[in-house]
DNA sequence: ATATACGTTGGAAACGTTTTCATTTTTTTG
DNA sequence: CAAAAAAATGAAAACGTTTCCAACGTATAT
C-alpha cells in the first residue's frame, strides 16, 4: 500500500540514495557492478520513480498543457489524438486544460504553472491570451497553434491561410463562379480573418461579387444548416461559397440539398481542413487540406527548439496547405489556356 | 524568473510558513487579521501553490489519468470533452495516456502511478488490463467505462447493451424485417459481445435469420464502406442491420446508396450511441442513444464514492439507453395491435 | 616510494508544500 | 484577578527526488 521509493531500493541493494538516483538518471559515474545491483533491487521491489518528486527538484516534469477548444470539430479531436501519441514517443504527457469554465484565476496558463508543465500549447482559437505573459515570465514556453501573437517566448504555427484562400478563389473563378460568398465566424478567430482576407484579396480585380456571411452562435450542424438555409434562400444567393471550415461546408451542402439546389451545377462549395468526413461519399467535399501530422511535427519542432534554448527569439511557422478537388466544385474547363 | 513560493509570501507578510499554508488550505485556526495579511501578500507577489509539492506531501494531486482509444469515433471525442469540463468544475485535471505505443512498462496504469493520479479511467475498449492490479495495490482507484471486470478496487460503468440491442431487434421485427444482420467488431470488445448477444437473444424464437458480420481492420469510413459493400452485394443480403456503433451504420448507409438500395424501404439500419452526426440531414440514422452526460455523471459518482472510501466493494452501474427513431427504419404499422 | 589524477561512492542540502507538536497569546470562567 | 481553556502561531519533520561536494580507493605518472 505504501509507495516503493528510492530509499527502499537503496536499502535493498545496500547502496546510497545518490547511487540509485545516478543509475536511474543514467548519470555518468557508477560502476557496472553498481548498476546491476541497483537494477535488480529496483525490479524486485517494483520501483517506479515519482514524477512529482522528480519535477519538484529537477526542472522537467514531462508534462505539456494543452488548451484546446470544444473538440466539436473533428479536426481538433484528430489533432489531440495525434499530438498525444507523438508526445508519448518523446516520453511526454498531455495535461488537458478545459477551455470552458474560465474563472478569474482559472486559465489554462495558470494550470500549466501550477503543475510546472514544460510548455503550453494553445490550439483554442478563441482562448484569451491575457495570462500568457505569466507563463513566459516563469520561463514556460508557449506555443500558439492557429494564430500569431508577437511576444517573446511565444512561438506560433499556423496554416498558410492566405495561400489556401487564394487556391479556393482561383478554383471558383476558373470553374465559372461569379457571385461568391465567404462563410466564416465573423472574424472571431485569427484564422477566420486571414482566410477571408486572403479570399477577398485573390478575388479583387476579378470583377466578381463577394459577400461575407457569418455564423452566429455555436458551430453545431443544426445551427450551420439554418444559417446556410437563410443564405441560400436569397434569390441573389451566391453560386460559389468558400467556408472557413469543413464543418460549415457540410451544413451548406445539406441546406443546398434541402432546397433542391444542385451541387456543383448551381452551387460550388469549398471547405477548409480536409477532415476525414470530407472524403466520405455523402459529401465529397472539395477543400483545402491541412495536414494534422504536419501541424504536429511543426509544433513539436518549435517546442523542442524552445526547450533547448528558452532565450531564442520567437518563431512563426507557416504550414503549407493543399487544394483537394472533389465533387462539390465543377470541373476545370479543359484546354482553355488563353485567358 | 524564479517561482514565488510560500516562503516568499511568508516573508512578505511577516508570518510563518505554516500560517500561509493554513490560509491557503482553509484549515481552521487562523485569525481574520492573519488571513488578510497573507492574502494580500500572496496577491501582490502573484503566488500560486505548486501542485507538485502539494501532491508530494498530501495525497491528492487532482490529476485523473484517462486511457482512451484512438478518438476516431466522435463519441470518444465528445466523452473526453465533457469529462474534461466536468472534472474542471471539481478542480481536477485530465492527464492523457496515449493508448497507442504501449511498451513493456508504458501502460497508462503506470503513468497514473508515476504522476500519482487520484484515479484512472479506462475508456479504451481494447486496452489490456494486465497492469490494473498494480494501481489497485497502490490504492489507486480504477474506473472502467464500457466493460466489466470483477476485481476489488475496480468500478465499472457501461451502457445497458442488452436493453439497447433488444429495442433494436424489436423495432426491426415490428417494421417487418425478416433477414437480419449484426455488424460489429467480431467480438473484439466487451460492448460488441454484449450487443450481439442481446440482439440474438431478442431475436430467438422470432423465426428470423440472423447473420453476424464483423469489420476487419480499422473502423475508418472507407474500410467500413468496403465491408458493407460486400455484405450488401450478396443476393441474400439482410433487410435489416443493427450496427454496434453509429460509425459502422454510416458506412452501411453509404454502401446502400452506392448500390442503389433504398433505405428504409429495402434496408433498415440501426446504429448505437447517437453521435451528433446521426441527426444530420444526410443520415437521419435511427439509433440507440447513449447519453454522454449520463455516462460522465455515473462515472464521476463512482469515482467520488471510491475516493471517499477506497475499501468499499466494487460497483457496476448500467447506463440506460433510449431508442431514437429517425429515417433509416420503416414506420411502425399503426393500429395492428393484435399479433 | 610518493604525488597526482581519476573514477566511485555516500552525505547532505534543496525543491515547495503539509502537518504535527509545542509554544505563545487570547478568551473564558470561577 | 487568577486559573483554566481555547485559539492562534511558529519550528521542524516529512514527502521522494536530484545534485553538489567531500571522501575514498585505485591506477597512473614521476
Amino acid at each position: 500500500m505504501k509507495r516503493v521509493t528510492i530509499k527502499d531500493v537503496a536499502l535493498e541493494a545496500g547502496v546510497s540514495l545518490a547511487a540509485v538516483s545516478r543509475v536511474f538518471t543514467n548519470t555518468a559515474g557508477s560502476s557496472a557492478r553498481m548498476r546491476e545491483k541497483v537494477q535488480k533491487a529496483a525490479k524486485d521491489l517494483g520501483y517506479r520513480p515519482s514524477m512529482l518528486a522528480k519535477g519538484l527538484v529537477g526542472q522537467r516534469t514531462n508534462l505539456i498543457t494543452l488548451v484546446s477548444g470544444r473538440m466539436a470539430d473533428p479536426f481538433d479531436a484528430l489533432f489531440l489524438d495525434r499530438l498525444s501519441e507523438r508526445l508519448a514517443q518523446l516520453k511526454m504527457r498531455l495535461l488537458l486544460a478545459s477551455s470552458a469554465l474560465q474563472g478569474p484565476n482559472e486559465s489554462g496558463f495558470f494550470q500549466a504553472l501550477d503543475y510546472q508543465s514544460d510548455a503550453v500549447i494553445v490550439s483554442a482559437g478563441t482562448m484569451p491570451l491575457d495570462h500568457s505573459s505569466a507563463c513566459v515570465r516563469n520561463g514556460l514556453p508557449v506555443l500558439l497553434m492557429g494564430r500569431i501573437v508577437e511576444q517573446p517566448g511565444v512561438d506560433c504555427a499556423l496554416a498558410d491561410n492566405g495561400n489556401g484562400a487564394r487556391m479556393a478563389a482561383e478554383l471558383l473563378l476558373r470553374t465559372g463562379c461569379r457571385r461568391l460568398g465567404y462563410l466564416g465566424r465573423g472574424g472571431e478567430t485569427f484564422s477566420d480573418r486571414e482566410r477571408f482576407k486572403g479570399f477577398a484579396d485573390a478575388l479583387s480585380g476579378s470583377g466578381t461579387d463577394l459577400k461575407r456571411y457569418a455564423l452566429k452562435g455555436t458551430p453545431d450542424n443544426e445551427n450551420v444548416f439554418r444559417t446556410a438555409n437563410t443564405i441560400l434562400s436569397d434569390k441573389h444567393r451566391p453560386d460559389g461559397i468558400f467556408c472557413s471550415s469543413d464543418s460549415l461546408a457540410f451544413g451548406v451542402i445539406e441546406a443546398a440539398r434541402a432546397l433542391g439546389i444542385s451541387i456543383p451545377d448551381d452551387l460550388s462549395v469549398i471547405g477548409f481542413n480536409n477532415v476525414p468526413q470530407a472524403g466520405w461519399r455523402s459529401f465529397q467535399l472539395t477543400t483545402i487540406d491541412l495536414s494534422v501530422n504536419h501541424c504536429i511535427e511543426t509544433g513539436i519542432e518549435l517546442l523542442n527548439r524552445r526547450l533547448e534554448n528558452s532565450e531564442r527569439c520567437p518563431l512563426i511557422r507557416r504550414i503549407p496547405v493543399e487544394l483537394v478537388v472533389r465533387g462539390t466544385t465543377r470541373q476545370i474547363p479543359a484546354g482553355g489556356k488563353e485567358s
